[in-house]
DNA sequence: CTAATTCTAAAGAATTTCTAAAGATTTAGA
DNA sequence: TCTAAATCTTTAGAAATTCTTTAGAATTAG
């Protein structure tokens, strides 16, 4: 569960992280709006603690520009002003929840663990890695909002590696996975040359990335 | 699994070397940054206790070094001031947790313990020496972070070889293991001259160490 | 029946493995 | 101690294997 505290205030910052950190929270954390919108295009997280008063520009785009690209993380917004308008904003565009400088830290715990509660509920077994997200369920692949149509070789061949994330998987391994028994030690890896040319063409062509290298002689292996 | 204490108050280390060892650790210690970075490029130490403020330099660098030679190092940091900075700095360079003196051993041992159960469940099955981890899974060879890219048969003799540590092997005993019983007594073990080459240049031009012995007549043999 | 998916086949690119030969080192025996 | 035989090292390039990509045929699903 990774967070990431949006915030320019040193000591309130690591306050957060310890304190979150020793809850076992993964947290990062941007200082401006644009170091976050950076981190929030190159990852992904759970849940962002946003300080919308930050001197550099307009919160609410940041707000935005999450949605667009995920819409299952969770948005908690602090902000120093009391202002309803703010408030209502900030809801409008997406966030979850709300909080008025100064807090208890307990409180902000409260919160983000009601939202980390809603969010396991919600059934938010879909599979994260980057930008992308799987959603098992409906056999959907997406980069940063955008549909990636996978056919069903692919989306399987895909689920095998994010299981053995880091492994070498032997071509032998993946063909028994995608055809079980029908497929016989004799036939030749042809067809799994082909999906595996497809699946990398996509997703690179989505991300700009290689998730998919080849160990020469020994199979594949997924890494993110 | 080993511990090393970087400290230089004696009594302190008594206290931990006789909790740690009644607890099953193997204990050493530095009393200083040179001494304890000595210790660090010569062995492997599962879990690193680094009191920051000795006084004979900085103990930052020593994070670093840890660091650049061995992901898997587990690193704790002690220190007298309450300093922000230096925990922010240490968190933010690789050191795994932290510790404000004075401090209850009790304190310490959940600490150690705990980065202890976090080492074991990440699946520490790899394999260690010197400064070299094998990640068998990923078929991964590197030295200090490095990847070091190995052929299959150059990886399959080094697992051989590892597996036969500080055992003299014959070249048939490798043929064998290596080629199964496509490997004829007849055949000549030119190819297996050609193998061993390749693999001791890999180990050699990483660490500027020779690994693999010839004993003359009888076969080779592996130390570290 | 149509469209999408899956598979086949073949060319060629990349990498590893093996072969062969020359040179170096070690051992054993004179 | 010297010499010949045996064993090992190294090199370079040939051969074999493994992988990528393409295009189109066969199959399947809607």
């Amino acid at each position: 569960m990774k967070l990431l505290f949006v915030e320019d205030e040193p000591i309130l910052v690591e306050e957060m992280n310890s304190y979150f950190s020793s809850q076992g929270f993964v947290c990062e954390q941007a200082i401006s709006f644009s170091q976050a919108a950076q981190k929030i295009h190159n990852y992904r997280y759970d849940i962002v603690i946003l300080d919308i008063t930050l001197p550099d520009g307009t919160g609410m785009e940041l707000i935005s520009g999450i949605r667009e690209k995920d819409i299952e993380t969770g948005i908690l917004i602090l902000s120093a002003k009391n202002s309803l308008n703010d408030k209502i904003d900030s809801l409008n565009l997406g966030a979850d929840d709300y909080l008025t400088k100064p807090f208890y830290i307990e409180e902000l715990s409260a919160r983000v663990n009601a939202l980390y509660r809603r969010k396991i509920l919600k059934g938010s077994q879909n599979i994260h890695f980057d930008a992308f997200t799987i959603e098992p369920f409906s056999k959907k692949l997406s980069y940063k909002k955008q549909e990636i149509g996978l056919t069903r070789k692919e989306f399987e061949m895909l689920m095998y590696f994010l299981v053995n994330k880091e492994r070498v998987v032997s071509k032998s391994a993946i063909a028994e996975h995608l055809w079980g028994d029908h497929f016989d030690q004799q036939d030749n890896f042809d067809t799994v040359y082909v999906h595996m040319k497809n699946l990398r063409k996509k997703l690179s062509s989505a991300s700009g990335k290689d998730y998919i290298r080849t160990v020469y002689g020994m199979g594949y292996k997924f890494s993110c």
